[in-house]
DNA sequence: CTTGTACTATATGTACTACAAATATACAAA
DNA sequence: TTTGTATATTTGTAGTACATATAGTACAAG
């Protein structure tokens, strides 16, 4: 018992964070940046006056610069300096993304904020599909007919895929790739995939000739299996 | 039409990327706690060794490190060296989701994320909510009625993340409220707030005595204002 | 057997200097 | 007007030195 509070203690009080001056120039900078209300391409001070008038080593300057290049914030060109630039969202989120290294609860988190988002597509599809989205994916769903299971497992993707694609919305379809991984990850862990009572096929029927809450229904009867396993 | 190629040109072709150092010292870094398999807690090198290993000076692995120790992969703790962690996949979300850094075409995609993820949240909902859940939601719902215009502004917020708290998924819970400055600023952006023909203590109701097909109409509903100013 | 104190070794944090590398800019040449 | 060339300037990298915090240890006290 005593055992368990000693084991538990780090686990509910966590650690105390010493914040580094890299930390420190690293918010102040993003202030900075956001006060100034820079546009993409603005040219920004050099290192060393950064450096000077934060009071810092230039050292410390460029460990906060490094971290605002890896998220996309800024730009740096030799000679000339750094810009702004317009952050990629998910570059950030893709170097985490992993499921080797995110603990259980968040993965499981993560799986489950897929099915939400493929429950949630209906009224994006319904919105913004054309006919020739449908045809295409009618050709993936017919594709996986007398196929082995690694070639099924890759038309999955593809049809999944398709779908966040006619949506129209680049961010959501990138997001969807990145989740793949967590995904595949977890299915694994589990058990066998399991397909639901309606296949592919069968959504692609309902897309063409059936209505949104059609689809909503389907879509729920397709990814059931996890929905059962959940909780 | 010179002019147009040349302008043109830049967004065309792109910027050809000149990887420091520190980009690939980052990288194989995450490569090696990969293939190492850190459990999180593990000591890891100390910063001079990675330097002499990788054949790169201290300071571009520390620059490196930095960015790991932003995203949470690593914490470091004098004398003892570092240690592997468990990155927040939120944490460097947070940073670089603001509102005046994103361009518009992915402030528009995140905005109908967020629709999206609302629209999902139906089948959680119904299979973790409790009646005291539903009997806070109602609170919240009831609060509104004779408010002015900033606390009914509150109150949206409250709701809907009282929704997504309900679902049992704290990383959904907490991607909400990464949302949330967005869903502000393009609301501010467009016209005034405009709520559909379902206000809040309708969806209580249907989440009281409504199926879930009933919950998604009404969600739906709520949100349609938002839909039909899409696209 | 727990708690308090002091000490020490050591890894990170910060500062500074020096130079290499790239390139924006200006200017000359065709 | 375009193309080549030189130069100045800024980032990128290396290396040294020292400050700072602290894990680990030992030992005393209760």
């Amino acid at each position: 018992m005593q055992d368990t509070i000693q084991s538990d203690l780090s686990k509910n009080l966590g650690r105390v964070k010493s914040n580094t001056m890299a930390d420190s120039v690293e918010v102040k900078l993003r202030q900075y940046l956001k006060k100034m209300s820079f546009k993409p391409g603005d040219a920004l001070p050099k290192e060393t006056d950064l450096a000077e008038a934060l009071g810092v080593s230039r050292n410390v300057v460029r460990e906060a610069l490094s971290r605002l290049r890896m998220l996309g914030m800024i730009e740096t060109r030799k000679r000339k300096g750094m810009v702004l630039a317009s952050p990629d969202i998910l570059q950030a989120f893709e170097r985490v993304l992993d499921p080797l290294i995110i603990d259980d609860t968040t993965l499981r988190d993560v799986f489950e904020l897929r099915l939400v988002l493929e429950m949630g597509l209906a009224d994006l599809l319904y919105k913004r599909m054309t006919d020739a989205d449908i045809d295409e994916l009618e050709d993936i769903a017919n594709s996986e007919i007398n196929k082995d299971k690694s070639f099924l497992v890759k038309n999955e993707i593809a049809f999944h895929g398709k779908l966040y694609e006619m949506t129209g919305n680049s961010t959501l379809k990138r997001f969807q790739i990145m989740l793949l991984p967590v995904f595949a990850y977890v299915i694994t862990l589990v058990d066998k995939p399991t397909s639901g009572k309606i296949d592919h096929r069968g959504l692609v029927e309902i897309l063409r000739n059936g209505t949104k809450e059609d689809f909503k229904k389907g879509m729920y009867d397709h990814l059931k299996p996890h929905f059962d396993r959940m909780k």
